[in-house]
DNA sequence: TATGAATGAGTGTTCATTCAT
DNA sequence: AATGAATGAACACTCATTCAT
């Protein structure tokens, strides 16, 4: 049913491209931001190929020769925000940091990240519900992921060295640690809200679950308490 | 579109019902056991009402007839997932353990449960796709969310007063990130296994991230280090 | 793309079959019988599932159910006007016929048949058009044409017999071209009227043509001129 | 719907094009052999503009350009294929011939053309399934089919006057019959190879067919047996 | 001459749901 | 209580054709 190798063609278009005829890669970029918003609402299967193309103000037609067909366009979906937060992450440049700073940053960044670009949650979550098929081809990815938990290690490493992190923290439990504590309290705040009767977004809660996830990173690595 | 009105109508039979309308019970609970299964793989869109009537080994008309329609099941397996774990939590009966035994108790026992039944997960994660308005009628949950909250709050006392704990951590906070540490790592296994290229399920892998979620738990805690 | 297995799902409705709720069958019956004449004029890829629907007076979602898809419908079709062909000649008892009269009894039946029934050409034409895939799974077709050559067989033995044939005559290779000088002048007769510039679908026409080929085939097998 | 006047505006560049125009006249040259291959394997509703223009090298426009549209295309397929054949009689130089050899070699050479130029067969229904429309405006066709016929009667005269051959023989009869022998044999090879269970395409079967069909053909204009 | 971009109408197929028994 | 028949709206996807360069 889903051929997942079309993924392969879902690559942005190469940066060598000059002369853009009647704006095609404009159209390129439309679709695939409507695919975002609507993938990220509706979920893969909920999303509509229709509703996509009307909201990208282009054309049923041209999602199937951009992309290839809706899992294709997904695929592309997920890859660009995956590299997005990545790119995004890297920007922060936290090896200039003190360890300490540089963690809390991290953990800032990652809450605050989820907070602005609420899509990014639910994509990952449909990702996962098709046992993350759609992430199969995304080479570029997994290197960038590398490089990031390669930064979290050199924090740690520095933050050993003088004194303040205890040794021996695996940094992608770690990095697994960050994200859920975060995007957990974001991605199920509706049912957590019902059933905890209790107001998850408004300010001052979502000041409240910064800081204790600040503080259960920081107790977390801690030399000492 | 969605009535989520309909949802009141997918209580659960009353327990008066005559004995002899144990077949209809029957094909109830199959419709349900089929739901479960099927919109936890496929989620509320993918889900289809066909198949869920053919893995029950009834027909479609029984979905219309026991629940109204494909929602209002959605909204009878919801409720039914969640009074499951809600069940197992209270069987714990973790007012009887130590406070630091209890505590770990809970996070073993969270952890156990998501990887013993995934299909809570992914329910959960389609409830919140749809921001929850499945759970809004399900009155008798919040009630039992209630008792479940109090009942880490009666832990938390207890640690507090023999010393073992901090004061001022609020359970509800707690709760979710003892929820968040299991139920992130599990449910987004697929893409982090891709991204980190690393084994998420082996019997290592799962071992060690129990130890690390426990030792986060206590470490945020404990009353010092 | 095709898959050519459903087309063994496509077998007519059981015989056992009694009670016909809301005239099941006579909705197959109606769906199957525009097929055939959709089919006939425009060919499997021509042919419009819409079309049909609306012409059986029935609905798409029921072609889907009775037939599972638009190629296993054409194989229902196939199977139908070969079946109906062969039926019609076993009812001309040619055993019963002087081998002669038989011989030129069924060089006249096979051109009529085509005459009278159209479609009958055109989708055999189409069948082969897809290399007879559809055709595959038609086992009960295949008895049938065994009796078929196995009647031809006894006229060419009994006018041998009797002096009026010549030996050695290949029952196959003479039903081929049986049907052969009929068919052809009746496919083609849209390109060859305009090549030829001639009226191929008069009366006269047709009698001559008959004629001529009853001509053609008793000259064919005759003992002598 | 369709514009059979189309096909007027199909004809071949005229020879007067000056030679720059080679290459014009080179991509006119692949696409008409593309729409052959591609018409003649799926017929005229199955076959795609795209596949043809990719498998001609160059792009849909240009199909358009040259030829206006997909019918008019297949116009001047269809028009290509039957000049293709007839000249190739023409240089058989019949006429050279005794009588009785001439009409073998006309059978064995229609018998030879449709086997190595299969699309010419598949071409021809699919002109036929579509009532001949798109040979209509062919008038240089025409012509040469007149003097086609004339030949084949100039070999009847000849052999009534040597005295192998009976009189009163219709020439386009004895066409259609020494066409039809060979084309039904080949058309419905597919189907026929499926209900007689038998192999049509071996040598030994197409050699037997080619024996069975020049006796057929002598047997009839014979003079006496 | 040549080409990629764009499109509207349509194409086979599937859906949740209702009807009739 | 239970079920096969029926449906219309929608679904992902494709088509021949035209536009703009």
């Amino acid at each position: 049913m889903l051929v997942v190798e079309e993924c392969m063609t879902a690559q942005s278009t190469t940066p060598e491209r000059k002369v853009r005829k009647r704006d095609a890669d404009a159209t390129r970029g439309r679709i695939l931001a409507a695919a975002k918003t609507e993938f990220a609402k509706l979920g893969l299967a909920g999303a509509r190929v229709d509703e996509i193309a009307e909201r990208a103000g282009s054309n049923k037609r041209m999602i199937y020769h951009y992309f290839g067909g809706k899992e294709a366009l997904f695929c592309a979906v997920l890859e660009e925000v995956y590299l997005d937060i990545r790119n995004a992450e890297r920007a922060l440049e936290l090896d200039a940091l003190p360890p300490r700073d540089a963690m809390e940053r991290l953990v800032r960044f990652t809450w605050d990240y989820y907070l602005a670009n609420p899509e990014f949650i639910t994509l990952v979550n449909s990702a996962n519900l098709h046992k993350g098929k759609h992430l199969e081809g995304a080479d570029r990815l997994k290197l960038r992921q590398r490089e990031f938990v390669d930064m979290v290690q050199r924090i740690l490493d520095r933050g050993v060295e003088s004194g303040v992190f205890r040794a021996g923290i695996d940094p992608i439990q770690l990095n697994i640690t960050i994200a859920a504590i975060g995007y957990y309290y974001l991605t199920n705040r509706h049912t957590g809200g019902i059933l905890f009767q209790r107001d998850y977004m408004g300010d001052a809660a979502l000041e409240a679950r910064l800081a204790f996830n600040i503080d259960t990173i920081l107790r977390l690595i801690s030399s000492e308490d």
